[in-house]
DNA sequence: GGGTCTCAGATGACGTTGTCATCTTGGTTA
DNA sequence: TAACCAAGATGACAACGTCATCTGAGACCC
């Protein structure tokens, strides 16, 4: 026998296992609730016993995939075999790698966060879910999830650059690694101007701060 | 008298301004094409005498804000009253200033290229219009007019590093700073962890690319 | 100048989608 | 066992993108 929690747990993860999959196929237009909830063996409407709408089914996702960035990059952090500068070129080349191997989903990684006024609703059971659920806030899980990768990649910066610099070359690093990342998939890496790959820039940028050493 | 070519000249501009207000206001979804045909003083099927659909709506829109883009840069760099190193600084601020402002249409600027083969139709007259038509594929042009920009762009670059690295460091400088710009409008710059400024940044990529001066 | 052509725009329609109110049903609990 | 509750099913609705078709006025040729 499976109880009703359980049963409601297996959904959910159905749900946003079929979202990840048709948002990698064809992006955040693919991702239809009645598509959705048909591969999760439900229908329709389902989904919103679980989340608000789709926009919180795709923050959801999104927040999955920043926890899986952030686990990459803290078992990274931790290996004794690589050196500081190794453990920095590895942490960019994850979050560029996402870009690369899952356009779609990276760049539900960077949307705008905040919920308009108009997207809260009025509903009495909706209201009380999103005080009692444990689901909590899916926008504000968001940004926890992201802020907990960036701790990790602020920490491998730390190991290479100081603790003092760290706040501030991390940034750089990070918006850098961004952009890399988001111009590649976007198709404006590689044009006639700007011929580099990826790799070559991230190396640059790990040089560059290497030798700048720790004068911010 | 109005010639029938300057009243569809106009009413195709009447579309664009339209669709880039909506888009300013509220997004991709809020550019409706109703909506749009509305306050360019048309109904809801005008637009498609003008663009292939919606996607061709917004991409030409992203193409004039590259152009306009270019120009500000292009201008910039003729300034004879500022020194290279202002003028890449002025230059990347162009850029995130376009994040900042106008965010949604940012994101248009950085769009994924290319039309999927089920966009093209096979509407005899649409066939022919996007044969003969002067506008061209609407994703070319905007391909066009971004890299018209980055030759700009890059040239700015060349003033300060030469010829020989400016390719180099203008993939570089340019990743960045939309990195910068897309990280903070997208609300994950200036976290608890990366409390850095666009401002900030900028002066720390224009320092580290003049201090490390000609050898990439 | 009259007839024909051409194309910008209007109109009606269709399928799809997100969302909600309401109903059903089977696990849960007193 | 009976009341209860929430997960899910279902019907419905408005909005949207898109298309085929129709209309009318400027453009063009003789």
């Amino acid at each position: 026998m499976v109880t009703r929690a359980e049963s409601a747990a297996l959904t959910r993860r159905a749900l946003l296992d079929a979202a990840a999959d048709l948002l990698d196929l064809g992006g955040p237009e693919a991702v239809t609730l009645r598509e959705v909830g048909a591969r999760a063996g439900v229908t329709r409407g389902a989904p919103y016993r679980h989340f608000t709408g789709k926009d919180s089914l795709l923050t959801a996702v999104a927040t999955e995939s920043w926890e899986r960035i952030a686990d990459q990059v803290r078992a990274l952090r931790t290996d004794p075999a690589r050196s500081a500068s190794d453990k920095l070129r590895g942490a960019l080349r994850t979050l560029i790698g996402v870009g690369r191997d899952q356009p779609h989903l990276y760049q539900m990684l960077f949307r705008r966060h905040g919920h308009r006024p108009e997207d809260l609703g009025e509903g009495l059971d909706r209201v009380r879910r999103q005080l009692c659920g444990p689901a909590g806030d899916p926008a504000a899980d968001r940004v926890r999830a992201a802020a907990r990768f960036q701790d990790e990649f602020l920490a491998v910066v730390a190991d290479l650059v100081g603790e003092r610099n760290a706040r501030h070359y991390g940034a750089l690093l990070l918006t850098s690694a961004h952009g890399i990342a988001d111009m590649e998939l976007s198709g404006h890496l590689g044009t006639d101007a700007l011929r580099a790959t990826p790799d070559e820039l991230v190396d640059t940028l790990v040089r560059m701060v290497t030798d700048v050493g720790g004068t911010p």
